[in-house]
RNA sequence: CGGGAAGUAGCGCAGGCCGGUAGCGCACCUGGUUUGGGACCAGGGGGUCGCAGGUUCGAAUCCUGUCUUCCCGACCA
């Protein structure tokens, strides 16, 4: 019967999970930690992937891939990449397996097919692609390369949630080389801005674009820039990351070029990457209690209509109306589904699309052929509107786009309201406890005091905001001098 | 990795203390009536009780181990 869904209220982290597995995105695996992703869920993933990918060619990028395996003395060369990732690294130690002579019908480890060199399963790809990169560039002519890849990483994570922490997950990295720091700065910078305009444009998540904080920087980088995103519970979540790596991995690899000069110099890198975990914050911030509630722009299914009738007589009137309709609507360019399924009831219908966040849902009856209407549904707000059949597609199409920027501008809002300032450690605390959301206050800009602060609040900088203005204060903890506020939250 | 809870039909659960041939609701199959917010009647099929050992004449039930999941912590995108 019905596949009831655990209220916000009464357990947000049950909420979660339960839009994933009922909404039909993805399922717990028999492998720890690691999910299956259902179709619905990954043609989720491949329109985001889509998207990304155009925009990733639009801005001069090309796809490559590089090896799963990673060998441990590669790994380590970027030693505070290496030791970032040291205690959540898979790693590979033997090639073969043999029939146990213990234990009939079972297999073991072949101890005689131990590795020379342990292979690291990639937690991310530096490493395996400065070592290739070395062999790519010697001159300023080889300059730049920019390469993204498509691929999944594993890391041992110690507690996981479905998209949010998988042990293995799937993302995008970009690698990229350039001739001076200025070049790569702005590479960094620019692809953060790719990542803030699909995030917000297309995912429909109003985000917030910062610098991390020491203590919160990527292993191996110089700045990391990312962008931040509100979920409902007051929660942040870090939806993006794009980092300036300076001569870093250039030095540990000893990737060099001839400048015009014929003097050599150490290359300039950037990475950046998104994940499946974005499908996490999507599903957190936009959803209720009813199930989810997907952008247009992104929905795997934007339309479902949904027969109603009393005998075939009425049920081939409507099939023939809406087959005159479904051509009108795909020539648009909509993603819709005709659900004549006569195994379920349209109540039941309207429930399941609900609950897999269809933005728009058609319901097509008797009475609405003889008055020629139908009855259009949308999920964001509920509402329910008897609208002409004349010239519906365009209706349907201008809707979507309502739906899409309707979900941006509540989320924004609720955003913006759950950004506050705080200029007392008292009303910090207070805050955090119990609105929750951004916290914007004065720091010393020490690693020793916001590692306080997480002791004390568990709270952290998500970012240093980009476009925050210079504000002179003291610190809400020590009391020192500041030129900045940053955002606090407590975070995914 | 520490603390708590759980795993019995596709899903949700009961049975377990007190060992004796496994049950309910939904879903599924057949037929019929239905269809504007999760339909109803009648008949029917389906389970090595997470897995592996042990105790016993006999284990879903008792014991040991192990795997997976959830919640709370420490760690992290």
């Amino acid at each position: 019967m019905s596949k009831e869904i655990t209220s916000r209220e009464s357990d947000y982290s049950q909420w979660y999970n339960d839009l994933v597995i009922k909404g039909g995105l993805a399922d717990y695996s028999a492998v720890r930690g690691c999910m299956v992703i259902k179709p619905y869920g990954f043609a989720l993933w491949e329109n985001m992937r889509d998207v990304l990918d155009k925009m990733f060619k639009d801005t001069g990028h090309q796809n490559a891939y590089f090896p799963l395996f990673v060998p441990k003395s590669l790994f380590e060369a970027e030693e505070k990449n290496a030791e970032g990732f040291a205690k959540e690294c898979a790693v590979v130690t033997h090639y073969r397996l043999k029939t146990d002579p213990q234990s009939k019908g079972k297999l073991m480890v072949d101890p005689e097919a131990k590795l020379e060199e342990e292979l690291v399963v990639r937690p991310t790809s530096e490493a395996i692609i400065w070592n290739t990169y070395k062999g790519w560039i010697q001159s300023y002519r080889d300059l730049p390369i920019l390469v993204n890849q498509w691929a999944n990483v594993v890391r041992w994570e110690m507690r996981t949630r479905l998209f949010l922490r998988t042990a293995e997950f799937l993302w995008q990295e970009g690698h990229t080389a350039h001739a001076t720091s200025e070049e790569a700065v702005e590479e960094t910078k620019k692809m953060l801005d790719v990542y803030a305009d699909f995030v917000e444009n297309w995912m429909a998540l109003p985000v917030i674009k910062g610098v991390k904080s020491e203590n919160e920087r990527f292993a191996g980088a110089v700045d990391t820039y990312c962008i931040e995103a509100l979920m409902q519970d007051g929660k942040a979540l870090q939806a993006g990351t794009s980092h300036f790596l300076g001569q870093n991995f250039a030095k540990a690899f000893d990737v060099k070029f001839s400048d015009r000069d014929n003097k050599l110099h150490y290359v300039w890198a950037t990475s950046w990457g998104v994940s499946t975990r974005l499908i996490g914050a999507l599903v957190m911030a936009h959803s209720d209690d009813d199930g989810l509630i997907l952008p247009p722009r992104i929905a795997p299914l934007q339309v479902v209509i949904v027969p109603i009738y009393k005998g075939d007589e009425q049920k081939g009137m409507i099939d023939n109306k809406v087959n005159e309709l479904l051509p009108k609507l795909k020539a648009l360019g909509i993603r819709v589904k005709y659900d004549d399924n006569d195994n379920s009831r349209p109540g039941w219908k309207f429930a399941e699309y609900e609950m897999k966040g269809v933005p728009v849902r058609i319901a097509i009856g008797a009475r609405d052929l003889e008055n020629n209407v139908v009855e259009v549904a949308r999920r964001d707000t509920k509402q329910k509107m008897s609208v002409s059949m004349d010239a519906i597609e365009f209706y349907v199409k201008t809707l979507l786009d309502e739906i899409q920027l309707h979900i941006f501008n509540k989320a924004k809002t609720y955003r913006d309201e759950h950004i506050t300032k705080a200029d007392k450690w008292d009303d910090f605390v207070y805050l955090l406890d119990s609105k929750g959301g951004f916290v914007s206050a004065h720091w010393d800009g020490t690693a020793e005091t916001e590692e306080k602060i997480k002791e004390l609040t568990k709270a952290t900088i998500r970012c240093i905001p980009l476009d925050g203005e210079k504000e002179n204060g003291t610190c809400i903890l020590t009391g020192k001098p500041s030129e900045q506020r940053v955002l606090f939250a407590r975070a995914y």
